[in-house]
DNA sequence: GTCTATATTCAGATAGAC
DNA sequence: GTCTATCTGAATATAGAC
């Protein structure tokens, strides 16, 4: 045993998202994240294929901690909002919310159009929603739950994004906020069309 | 007069523009740009401090589009629909969505979390908004209209990411989403509370 | 305001030894 | 799986001539 590091591919994905929330992207070289581990930067190359393998990496578990986030939200709810759907999507997208107040830049990479091929594969995208179509197909029947998650789905992370990037500028509370327009929008839901 | 081109600042913003959208913003080098018009890239360094000066010019000009699309797709809309505040403002947010399909990736700067420094300044961002407001204010009253519209702008905002991103994968007709999740929105607005 | 020439810096990636 | 050494390539930015 020449070399005592032993690296695991895992705790380098954790390594990385952790330095990129705490430093940025940009700022996140081989480098430095070989350096986090006291081994060299051509070493990565054994655990990744490259730069941009390792970044998909980092966005697909991002992905599933924030399912995770949401499904442990949810059950942390008392039993009468669990069994009340709108109460139970309202705890669940709360859950979202935080998730990325937590990890705001890891988050915004997952979302991030302006790099393509880090995109998480189509598997972790649908098992991200999954739990938000349960429930939403709890509130207004199966047939709607598509559009209706849709747009729930665009609300929560428009506002989230506009938050993170500072566009509401006139402070004002923003959980009630965020509250208001979220009940707002389930309350259209269940006015008959 | 030496030297033919005298390139002007206005051009090289409108030519930024073009290119990011047309080969990513990763691609939009001080060379690349130069090449366009014909020039060297150090003689860029006459027009702009710094390559970031440049970008925060890019996202401001974007902004001012956008801004500039929203009012006109309201003042295309017919005299009822302009009469009708509702309809004035669905109007006006098909108006932004159309610009974000236009330019997604210049659209997707302007609110990227990733890039400090490259912000609009607030003046800007509060330009963005103004239209909207005003109109959201006649649709709710004056009181209630900030929360009434960051919710709005939320969900715009999200959907048209989301569509970006490709996260709407199971297809269906994306604009009739859009637009149902807008009126969804609105119904619950009208609800009394 | 543009040019050429160059400095600086640095990152991703490969080769081959141990 | 890790190391050292090196390649390759590129981009921002500066200096000074025209």
């Amino acid at each position: 045993m020449p070399y005592p590091s032993q690296v695991q591919r895992a705790d380098l994905i954790d390594k990385a998202r952790e330095l990129i929330e705490s430093e940025g992207l940009d700022r996140l070289t081989l480098q430095s994240l070989a350096a986090a581990f006291g081994i060299a930067a051509p070493s990565l190359y054994h655990h990744f294929k490259n730069k941009t393998a390792l970044l998909a990496a980092v966005n697909a578990a991002t992905a599933s901690a924030l399912v995770e986030a949401m499904l442990a939200a949810a059950s942390q709810a008392s039993a009468e909002d669990q069994a009340d759907p709108t109460s139970a999507l309202i705890h669940m997208l709360h859950g979202y919310r935080m998730f990325a107040h937590a990890h705001p830049v890891t988050y915004s990479m997952v979302f991030a159009n302006t790099m393509s091929a880090l995109k998480p594969d189509p598997k972790t995208a649908e098992a991200l929603v999954l739990p938000l179509q349960e429930i939403m197909a709890r509130v207004v029947g199966a047939a709607k739950s598509l559009p209706a998650l849709r747009g729930g789905w665009a609300l929560v992370h428009g506002f989230v994004m506009l938050e993170l990037a500072g566009q509401f500028q006139r402070g004002g509370d923003l959980d009630n906020a965020f509250e208001t327009a979220v009940r707002t929008y389930m309350d259209g839901l269940r006015q008959p069309e």
